[in-house]
DNA sequence: GTCTATACAACGATAGAC
DNA sequence: GTCTATCGTTGTATAGAC
């Protein structure tokens, strides 16, 4: 790795840092300079604008999602259903780490520049897409296996588990606790055990009196409620 | 309303409409005087600081949320189901009329300045409650008129119904489409439609072959799937 | 490639006339 | 209460020595 590239990889890292944490607006150059350790002057070497940093700190999230977030999430879970849980039980695990203060990083900057900037919008969507590809892979492979029912969707499935996943992210940063998250992640669990169930078939007399309970522990250690 | 009233009135809905369009931190005082329609140093005769600024704001925002948020939408819908679906479809056509420009005003502001704004985190959380409040009404009367079942924990429900609106705002403001939002608010239709069922009670034959399919339609006029 | 120095605008905030 | 003028700082971005 030559020198360039090694001060290029630190501003770009110093900058997705920063801008996770404190958002793109609120951190300047001068910022961003100092956590890569360089001067403000010679961001500008490798960078035309603001803009062209934001955008290559997109580029880098892209390559790191399977690397650095998706493949450590899911070492040693081979379920699909339970590798869509164990992404929200590993965004929960880095909420607690940085005690709320990283969100998710690409939810963060839609909000903040999906309007004023075209670029970067694009690459937001290209960030999301690669989170909803790993969703859908699962929830298919769960169709698949007789898991899941055929009727379901695995797109707009897949799309469900990423907005509860970025709604309760951003209800746990506004608490500052997990309860709305376990919460969300709840009767998210809920409704995959429902649909569970009607793929495997189950027969319940009518009038009887109540239906399944709703969990209420919000994170038990990955369980199939019913063997296939 | 005296004139003072009047321009701090003018005042808090500039920075209002501001800090939901561009964020706070990318909104300056002289922007937000300009809107207003006075000079940008009479706005220091009615707020300290910024901050004094943002916490009016979220202090109106609760304050409007019934009367100009829950009370049109809710106008000549009666059920309290489809008033849930109906603050989402209320989101959805805020998301059309602004082409996306608008998203979640306090979601918006948890992301920007939640984690370095004590006071306005709090009240984030307060205006976050009053929705929260709002829809676990909607579903604790569902629970008592006997549509949803009795397991049913309404004050979580309420929260999947709130992260999911949260979410999915914000894939439908990066993508500047409507697909993952009806995608998102399909998938809870599902779920409610499923939770109905389980408690006006239902049987299906063990190996029958497909479960009640997932609806496509994204924004069906409401109907009730089955009477009670 | 990296540095210092700096241009120029915008920022939040203040002072004081009216 | 509202105005103009301005303070000091910080923002992005540039120029040019080394």
């Amino acid at each position: 790795m030559s020198p360039a590239q090694d001060t290029r990889e630190r501003i770009v890292d110093a900058a997705m840092e920063l801008f996770t944490l404190q958002g793109y607006a609120a951190t300047g150059l001068a910022q961003i300079a100092k956590k890569a350790e360089c001067n403000a002057g010679s961001v500008y070497y490798f960078f035309p604008t603001k803009e062209a940093i934001l955008a290559a700190t997109l580029e880098k999230r892209k390559e790191l999602l399977h690397p650095e977030v998706l493949d450590p999430i899911w070492t040693g879970v081979d379920d699909p259903i339970e590798r869509v849980f164990a992404l929200l039980a590993g965004y929960r695990q880095m909420l607690a780490m940085t005690e709320f203060a990283h969100g998710c990083p690409i939810g963060n900057l839609v909000i903040e520049v999906a309007e004023t900037n075209k670029h970067a919008r694009k690459l937001l969507c290209e960030n999301f897409d690669g989170w909803l590809r790993a969703v859908e892979l699962c929830v298919s492979a769960a169709i698949e296996s007789g898991r899941l029912p055929e009727s379901v969707d695995a797109h707009q499935l897949a799309i469900f588990v990423l907005t509860t996943m970025e709604g309760a992210v951003m209800l746990a940063r506004s608490y500052r606790d997990f309860r709305a998250y376990d919460a969300a992640v709840t009767m998210l669990r809920d409704y995959f055990d429902r649909l569970v169930d009607s793929a495997t078939g189950w027969s319940k007399p009518a009038g009887a009196t109540a239906a399944a309970p709703v969990r209420s522990a919000p994170r038990s250690p990955p369980r199939r409620r019913r063997k296939r």
